[in-house]
DNA sequence: CACTAGTGCAA
DNA sequence: TATTGCACTAGTG
């Protein structure tokens, strides 16, 4: 039933790049007359009774989609092949929907009881948290509530404010960590807040998201959302499982693999970077990656002028920001600030940068020139995004479209190869008969629950197909772990 | 109940 | 004034 939707979605997507970002709701919206309020919560009253993607009462027959993809399957597939998209869409997008059903109905274990102890925890260290903020603050109020937060730390305690919102004063984390020298309550509120936050999302929301019928979750992976190409994940979004601190990578440690099995991750080593290597053809740093080098530290070596062995913590802690900031589109002074340094230091960076490796820059430029031509950016595998505002007067949105225009093409090119692997290690999972599943999708990483027994044996079949997904003129890595929890197989 | 704003999690 | 998402809470009408 999802398979014929998801076709008409798929192609509507690759072909009505306007609408992209609203496919599936325009789809519905003008073949079944629903709003695209009324869809989304259709779609989660149906995900809670667990009834299919719409509620009995309002679900349009099968076969009459089934019969306006075969209406417009023809004129769709004309434009396809005047846009040079079949290849994408019958090597990639189409076999796809099969994968992401599979990864979907295979669904991920979750120890509850592991979450209901967390959740305990979390409790207790958020009242004595709660506690020592009302008793800071000399009263009580709701901390999660940002008018009432700033009431209290910039009216009563007279703290000097930073930026203003549409709505009052903002008490962003990135302000409260600045105001945390002043005074003690913005620390204690941003701990009151990430652990708010891990409780709140994760460790009780999970719990109640697992399947009667398979004791499983079972994410949705939304091929016609992300306007670059990537997938997303919702209902619930697997895709921003905690990571970066120690307290919320915890999280992890409740996703398991059924019992004889265990959890693998594979996961692209910097993709997007070597994707940006090969797409600007920049010898330098293909070479970097050729020979296996620190690629942040030879580029802190360019950029500095000193030899890689004398680059400092620091050198390269700038030259990751500067490689990253590129994939993103960053401009110096974004650059300045995220390094604490002055916008002319930030300038010499990025005059330093472009000196050392001058195809980058004649890649944005060149890059940047046919979307003004063409008035879309184009990935490897031929993937478009259009981006109208690319000729806008408003001078900010104009600069907007410039960092998506530069980003796509790198960010939409890893899209590419991960779903071409994904394919790629169905179909060889089918072949082998083997009894280890694709369960998640994260952007540059895949996580398979495979039998104990078959785990060497999978893991090198799975990097070689990632490996190999697409010839780029950078090598490609991909880092592999396993272990019984999703905690555990990183290494 | 529908909707927006602010915030924060991931790649 | 760094890209792409999803979701939680508060607050408005």
């Amino acid at each position: 039933m999802e398979g014929s939707l998801f076709d008409t979605c798929v192609a509507s997507y690759l072909l009505d790049p306007e609408r992209r970002d609203h496919s599936l709701g325009y789809l519905i919206e003008g073949e079944y007359g629903f709003s695209l309020p009324e869809l989304k919560s259709q779609t989660k009253a149906a995900k809670k009774e667990d009834a299919g993607l719409f509620g009995e009462e309002t679900v349009p027959p099968a076969c009459s989609r089934a019969e306006g993809v075969l209406k417009v399957q023809e004129s769709l597939e004309g434009r396809l092949r005047e846009d040079g998209l079949l290849d994408l869409y019958n090597r990639v997008e189409a076999p796809l929907i099969a994968v992401l059903a599979d990864m979907e109905e295979a669904g991920v274990r979750i120890d509850v009881d592991f979450f209901l102890r967390m959740s305990e925890n979390l409790s207790t260290a958020l009242n004595k948290i709660e506690k020592k903020i009302y008793d800071l603050a000399g009263e009580q109020f709701n901390i999660r509530s940002n008018k009432q937060l700033a009431g209290i730390l910039f009216d009563k305690l007279g703290l000097p404010y930073g930026r203003k919102t549409k709505t009052g004063y903002s008490t962003s984390q990135d302000l409260l960590e600045n105001l945390s020298s002043e005074h003690e309550l913005p620390r204690w509120v941003l701990d009151y807040r990430e652990l708010f936050k891990l409780k709140s999302t994760y460790v009780d929301a999970l719990p109640h998201l697992v399947s009667d019928k398979t004791g499983k979750i079972h994410t949705n992976f939304n091929q016609t959302v992300v306007a670059t190409g990537r997938l997303s994940s919702s209902q619930p979004n697997l895709q921003n499982i905690p990571m970066r601190t120690e307290l919320g990578r915890e999280v992890r440690k409740g996703f398991i693999a059924d019992k004889g099995y265990a959890l693998l991750s594979l996961d692209y080593s910097q993709v997007e970077l070597r994707i940006l290597a090969h797409l600007t053809g920049e010898e330098k740093l293909r070479d970097a990656y050729v020979r296996g080098e620190d690629i942040h530290r030879a580029t802190a070596a360019l950029i500095f002028g000193v030899e890689p062995e004398a680059v400092t913590g620091e050198m390269r802690n700038a030259a990751k920001m500067v490689n990253y900031g590129l994939l993103y589109g960053m401009s110096a002074y974004g650059l300045s600030r995220r390094l604490g340094i002055s916008r002319e230091e930030a300038m010499e960076f990025v005059q330093g940068y472009s000196a050392s490796l001058p195809k980058v820059k004649k890649w944005k430029d060149s890059n940047l020139d046919s979307v003004r031509e063409e008035g879309y950016t184009t990935t490897l595998m031929g993937r478009r995004r259009y981006i109208r505002d690319i000729r806008a007067t408003d001078r900010s949105r104009r600069e907007f479209a410039e960092r998506a225009a530069i980003n796509s093409p790198i960010q939409g090119s890893a899209a590419d190869m991960i779903k071409l692997a994904m394919v790629n290690i169905h179909k060889e999972l089918a072949g082998m008969n083997s009894r280890a599943k694709m369960t998640i999708q994260i952007h540059d990483e895949l996580l398979l629950q495979v039998p104990e027994e078959e785990i060497e044996k999978i893991c090198s079949m799975a990097k070689e197909k990632m490996v190999t997904a697409l010839e780029l003129d950078v090598p490609i890595e991909v880092d592999a772990g396993w272990g019984p929890t999703w905690y555990d197989a990183h290494h």
